[in-house]
DNA sequence: ATATTTTTAGACAGTGTTGTCTAAATCGTC
DNA sequence: GACGATTTAGACAACACTGTCTAAAAATAT
C-alpha cells in the first residue's frame, strides 16, 4: 500500500494524485487508505519515510561492495558504478526521490531534513573514506576526498538523468556505457600518475 | 503575465497552481488570464515556450564568453563556470525547467521535444567544439569532446543542486568555490600534460 | 459455528477549482 | 469629451476531491 501510493505520488505528484488511485493501485477500497493513514499528507510522510530508508538502506549495501582491493581498478570502478546506478540512482525508488525532492523540497524541508542529514551526507562520507584509502593504497591521488565523492556520483549519473526524466528506457548497455565514460574521466583526474 | 504564471507554476506545480493565484501574482483579473489564454494547459505551453527560449538565448550568450584565448586557463575556465551557474543553471528560469522536466517531462514529452532537441543538445555541441578547439591548440588533451562538455556541465552545477533545491541561498562564494572545484577537477582530467 | 475485527461499496457534505457569463469600470485613441 | 476595446469584480454551474459515515460483507480468531 506504501508501495501503491509512492507509485501514484511518483507519478502523478503530491497535489495529483488522489486517494481513489492510490486505492485502486493499491487494490483496496479507499476507506481502507484512511483507515491505516489519517489523511493524504501524513500517508505521503509515511511513504518519504519507506522509501528513503530503503534508498539509504541500498545505497550502502551497494558501497558495501566498493572494490576496496582492486584487482583492475578502472574495470571494478565501473562496476561499481554500474550497480550504483541501477540500484541506487535510476530504479524506482531514486526516480521517485529525485522527484519529490524537486517538487516538495522548497515547501516541505522538514519532510527531507532526516533523508537530508543521513543520506547523502552519510553516502558521500562513505565513499569519501573509500577513495582516501584507495589513495593512501598508492592507486589515487586524491587532495579533497569529499569533493572527488561528490564528483564520482556526478559523473556516474549525469549521463542518464535526461533519458530518466523522458521516461526512456535505459538498456544495460546505456548504463555500462554511462559508467564506463564517468570512471575514465575519474581515473584521467586522480589515477596515479606514473 | 507568462512571468508570474512560471513563479507560480514553479512554486505550486502545475496541479497545485491555480489561476486566482497567477492572477493575483501578475495583478491582473482571472478574466484577462483567460482572455489571453485559452485555458491552464495552454498557459502552461506558453510558459514553458517562453522560458525555454529564454534559457537557450542565455546558454548561447553565456557560451559566447568562452575562453577561446586563455591566459590563465583555469581562472579564465572557472569565471565562465560560474557565468553558466549564474546565468543558466541557478537562475529563476533554470530552475523553474529542471523542476518542470522532472514533474512533467514523463507525462507530456512532446512539452519539450522542441527544447530537448535545441536545448542540450545544441549547448553540448557548441561547448564541444569549444574544448576541441582548445584541445586543438594545445591546452587540453580530450579524446571525446562530446563526452567531456556534458562532464564539464555535470560538474559545474552538482554541488549546487542540493542547497537549489531546498531553496537555500547560495552566495556568491558558493558559486565561485563550486565552480572552481569543478574546473579543477576538470582540468586535472584533460589539461595538457607537460 | 460464533464472535470479533477488518474491509468494502456507496452515499454524503464540504470545499476548492475551472471556465463562463454579465454588467460596470477603465483605458487608449481620435 | 466621445467611442471602441479591454479589463474588472463578482456571480455562477459544473466538476473533482477530501474525509466521514453507514450498513453489508468478508476475513480472522476462538
Amino acid at each position: 500500500m506504501i508501495e501503491a501510493a509512492a507509485t501514484v505520488f511518483c507519478r502523478e505528484g503530491f497535489a495529483g494524485a488522489n486517494i481513489d488511485l492510490i486505492a485502486a493501485e493499491a487494490g483496496v477500497s479507499r476507506q481502507t487508505v484512511y483507515n491505516h493513514h489519517r489523511d493524504k499528507e501524513s500517508l505521503l510522510v509515511a511513504v518519504v519515510r519507506e522509501i528513503t530508508e530503503r534508498c539509504n538502506a541500498r545505497a550502502f549495501s551497494v558501497l558495501a561492495t566498493f572494490p576496496d582491493h582492486p584487482h583492475d581498478l578502472q574495470a571494478d570502478l565501473t562496476a561499481f558504478a554500474v550497480r550504483l546506478n541501477r540500484n541506487c540512482l535510476c530504479d524506482r525508488d531514486g526516480r521517485f526521490l529525485r522527484r519529490l525532492l524537486q517538487n516538495e523540497g522548497e515547501r516541505y524541508p522538514e519532510l527531507f531534513s532526516d533523508w537530508r542529514e543521513n543520506g547523502p551526507a552519510r553516502v558521500w562520507d562513505a565513499l569519501a573514506a573509500r577513495f582516501a584509502r584507495l589513495a593512501h593504497a598508492g592507486w589515487l591521488e586524491i587532495d579533497d576526498p569529499d569533493a572527488a565523492a561528490r564528483q564520482f556520483l556526478a559523473l556516474t549519473s549525469s549521463d542518464l538523468q535526461l533519458p530518466l526524466i523522458f521516461g526512456d528506457r535505459l538498456s544495460e548497455d546505456d548504463l555500462e556505457q554511462a559508467s564506463a565514460r564517468a570512471v575514465r574521466m575519474f581515473l584521467r583526474a586522480y589515477a596515479r600518475r606514473n
